[in-house]
DNA sequence: CTGAAAGCGCTTACAG
DNA sequence: CTGAAAGCGCTTACAG
């Protein structure tokens, strides 16, 4: 037998009994009164929620989560947040989770073990699913939160036969973009900066872009790589590896973010005093607002993020608890063109 | 009397009960197992442990929190993260917090409704504290808090009387530095570009600039004000402001803040055709590490991150909950000046 | 050092 | 529509 005080003298706690007390009606009530669709008297309601006001009573979710197992917490683990395409990713998920009252529990990693680190950590916490952008996952850690129902959603990655759904932008199509403003330029030789060379969403771009360049005739060995860290630094570096190569400047350069794309536009003007897109042209991927910036004006292929964000949430099945994850529907998302001024020409009439 | 089945077949989850069914032990041994300091045999820990391996049980932290009234997790309500500035203390504090054992629950708001809506969120988990960085605060929310025993604390603005602990950068001490440095390059008309009129921030920064100004004899008539809102787009509009205005351009810019300073650079030169410093010169405040790149080489004071946001952690008293927080202590952190390229001349001999 | 048991603050069948 | 009571998975005096 439980018994309460239904006052503990000086207590900073108010519960559910203390509610109950005042309002004058069970514990049960108070509980049905804070949850939609209860089954309860609309005058009870009212009246315990007027008491609830008065206590300054607010209904612990701890408690609840113990109960329910569902805790309204969600996980979202980010990597590189110095790309402010994640900073974005990052309000736009707290904003649509705000919406439907659920809470993230924000996890930053750097290296692959903190990731699986971080998923150990939100697994105490009876987490109703993780959102992992960025970041390797060993399929051991997918594997350890299927067993406990916990859906995962890769954003802007998906790793083929992890179990977890991956959203993503069609990286590929946003390549053979690129690659086709390039050739309407007339850019000969190209270059591509590029990212995570175990990410998927750098190898997707890269393999659409060169696919589009060989179809249309380019040789492979106008087509050079350079290893840019995902990072405004790491792109710096590699025009100046570029520069510093036999083969000189190409044409045309493709950053495969566009922090990247400025980095190397930065270091061609103000490093190397150079013109773009006079003297070699520029593109980019994501449309993050810095690049639409006066200086930069960088033409690129824009992530539709709020699409992503909405179907990353929407496989998460917050609300239909225990519903395996729908793993048919993997279908990438398209962006579109953003046309500035990196890269001569205007649109063409029609895509 | 409660009754527990030992194996609920199909069940997803495992607990400490399990775990000591397959130790051999009892469920308070488990639970003593997983408490750093707890008095338990070693052998038996070991035995336990294994156990618990071998079942990949992990420590429900829901159902602990309910016992112990901690939950390990602080709340971290940001305002605008399109200010690198915030990425970077967002990326401190998940840095700070990971070394700690804690988790970050993350409420990104606009406007002041929404913190307290952030806090009424917040306040239903038991959270053991709450940073604010921006944004406005109720003093009934901070009350609210208080009641349940949650410290907040303020990250780089203080609200006087509202019984929040505010840990902050010396920020009139950074303003005055900037004054100084336009005066030592010659400069004789001013302006400023402001952020958030109801922070004290900018306006801390503001009061040391015009102060040591004016000290210096400058009249009030050649310093001039104009909002900028904190964003790069805001300081953008400042300066077509300040360039329309009967007066014309200052001789010197101070950007409350680095993105602002930016903004005006960016403005200044691509869309007035003016050069920087040699037309104007311009000085921000933050030392975001974008505004070290080579366009813009800023001029600016450094806030010192790191510890400005292992003070707050202190403040929180994570570690002896129940402590009143320490309001005695609240002195500004002195950040530097960091001379690059925006204000003409060297760093003086010795500051 | 160890175990039995009460309690944390809810939710939810179950019976009325 | 309402209440009594069991249970969620831990922690922690208490007694041994």
């Amino acid at each position: 037998m439980t018994k309460r005080k239904k006052y503990r003298e000086g207590s900073i706690r108010t519960t559910s009994f203390d509610v109950a007390a005042l309002a004058g009606v069970s514990q049960s009530a108070v509980s049905r009164a804070f949850k939609p669709g209860a089954s309860i008297a609309p005058e009870t309601r009212d009246k315990i929620l007027d008491a609830a006001r008065k206590l300054n009573y607010v209904p612990n979710s701890i408690a609840s989560s113990l109960t329910t197992h569902r805790s309204n917490i969600v996980a979202l683990i980010l990597g590189d947040l110095h790309n402010p395409f994640y900073t974005h990713v990052l309000e736009a998920f707290g904003r649509e989770m705000q919406d439907r009252d659920r809470q993230l529990l924000v996890f930053t990693v750097n290296e692959d073990l903190a990731t699986d680190d971080a998923i150990m950590r939100l697994l105490r916490y009876q987490i109703d699913g993780v959102i992992l952008t960025s970041a390797q996952l060993s399929t051991q850690m997918v594997g350890m939160c299927h067993n406990r129902g916990i859906p995962v959603v890769l954003f802007n990655r998906y790793i083929p036969q992890s179990g977890a759904f991956g959203v993503r932008c069609d990286n590929s199509w946003g390549g053979r973009q690129i690659a086709e403003a390039f050739l309407r330029a007339g850019a000969k030789t190209f270059g591509m900066i590029t990212g995570d060379p175990n990410g998927t969403t750098s190898k997707d771009r890269v393999s659409g872009f060169v696919e589009r360049l060989i179809e249309n005739g380019v040789p492979r060995t106008a087509i050079r790589s350079f290893e840019g860290n995902s990072t405004y630094e790491g792109a710096c570096d590699a025009v100046r590896r570029m520069h510093a190569d036999a083969d000189g400047l190409p044409d045309a350069i493709f950053g495969i973010n566009d922090t990247m794309a400025m980095g190397a536009m930065d270091t061609l003007r103000h490093h190397l005093g150079l013109s773009v897109p006079g003297d070699v042209m520029i593109a980019g991927f994501d449309d993050i607002p810095e690049g639409a910036r006066l200086p930069y004006q960088l033409t690129t292929v824009r992530q539709p993020i709020k699409r992503m964000v909405r179907a990353t949430i929407e496989h998460l099945n917050l609300d239909n608890p225990g519903q395996p994850i729908d793993l048919t529907h993997d279908q990438p998302i398209r962006g579109h063109m953003v046309w500035r001024k990196t890269v001569p020409g205007d649109a063409p009439p029609e895509v």
